[in-house]
DNA sequence: GATTGCATGTCCGAAAACGGCGAGTAATCC
DNA sequence: GGATTACTCGCCGTTTTCGGACATGCAATC
């Protein structure tokens, strides 16, 4: 059984899912895997941990949240499982290099794969796949389109080119 | 979780899977798929059908039964499905042949597929795949080895060559 | 008769392609 | 010179694609 929920923001519509435990994805408008997965949906704000991921989104895009507390859970394999880990620990306001994660996993050479692992994060924003840049500080990419990566970053102040 | 029990035959030990509600496999020794598949698995010869099982494989067994009566459930592709359902219709004491499986589901040309639908079939003798021969009467293969198809067969009357 | 070629569904392994990269080099522009 | 672009090439996990193997049988060919 999935619960889902939409809610509106400065960078558009967002749709959450959860399990009834925990959140287990947030996308936006247009992005590929908005799609509800086949099985059994149901529209539902206040299953599970809803409430509190829509509490908390409202809180940081009003500027007043820096850090989100609200329990997740993801699929994926060992790689992408230990980028996404990764990507909890950057800072608010701050970004990494997709190099300098890549370095910090222990696997140096894996820069373009990071990219690629961070491309399939389910839960945007919350689990902060956007705080990671090119190493020479252009954007480079989001799945949700840069607009939303630049709108997000000069909400956390963070400094990029372009 | 998996309800499982051991019983022994004429051709040698036998292993019965329940869901609780239906009979899920029937493989015999040496048979690759006999593992029991990583999930909970639990010894239980009184769990759902299987004493309605063991109790009509015996009568089998010692010639006093023909047909099975026992809920079944099995899982695969849709044609797969197809193959396992036409085999239920083959009569005690008959053979068809691969190829003429194939037409009678209305796709001539699969014979060869038939094969392979064949051998992945979880329920053996109740799902009688074992009434399935050449074209030529040969025998040619049998999951759990020729020597038991012909075991099989020759308990059931059947005529066939080698 | 013996051999060859084709049709058919599924699984499995190998190989190749594809990115939300990055470092190094060369050309270009003031 | 120094800084900025443009291009090339290696890197690595994931996905997609492809080829082969099978519990066959029929037709065509030699």
């Amino acid at each position: 059984m999935l619960y889902y929920a939409v809610c509106e923001s400065p960078i558009g519509p967002l749709t959450l899912h959860s399990d009834g435990k925990s959140l287990t994805g947030l996308y936006m408008k247009n992005e590929p895997d908005h799609a509800l997965k086949g099985c059994h949906a149901v529209l539902d704000a206040k299953a599970g941990p809803l409430p509190l991921v829509l509490k908390q989104l409202r809180e940081y895009f009003a500027g007043k949240r820096r850090d989100f507390d609200v329990p997740l859970h993801s699929e994926g394999t060992a790689f992408q499982r230990t980028v996404w880990r990764s990507l909890l620990k950057i800072p608010f306001g701050e970004t990494w290099s997709y190099g300098g994660l890549a370095k910090r996993i222990g696997n140096p050479g894996a820069s373009r794969a990071v990219g690629l692992a961070n491309g399939s994060n389910p839960i945007s924003i919350i689990v902060p796949c956007h705080r990671v840049i090119g190493a020479n500080g252009t954007l480079t990419g989001y799945g949700g389109g840069i607009e939303r990566k630049r709108w997000l970053l000069t909400h956390e102040g963070c400094v990029f080119k372009g």
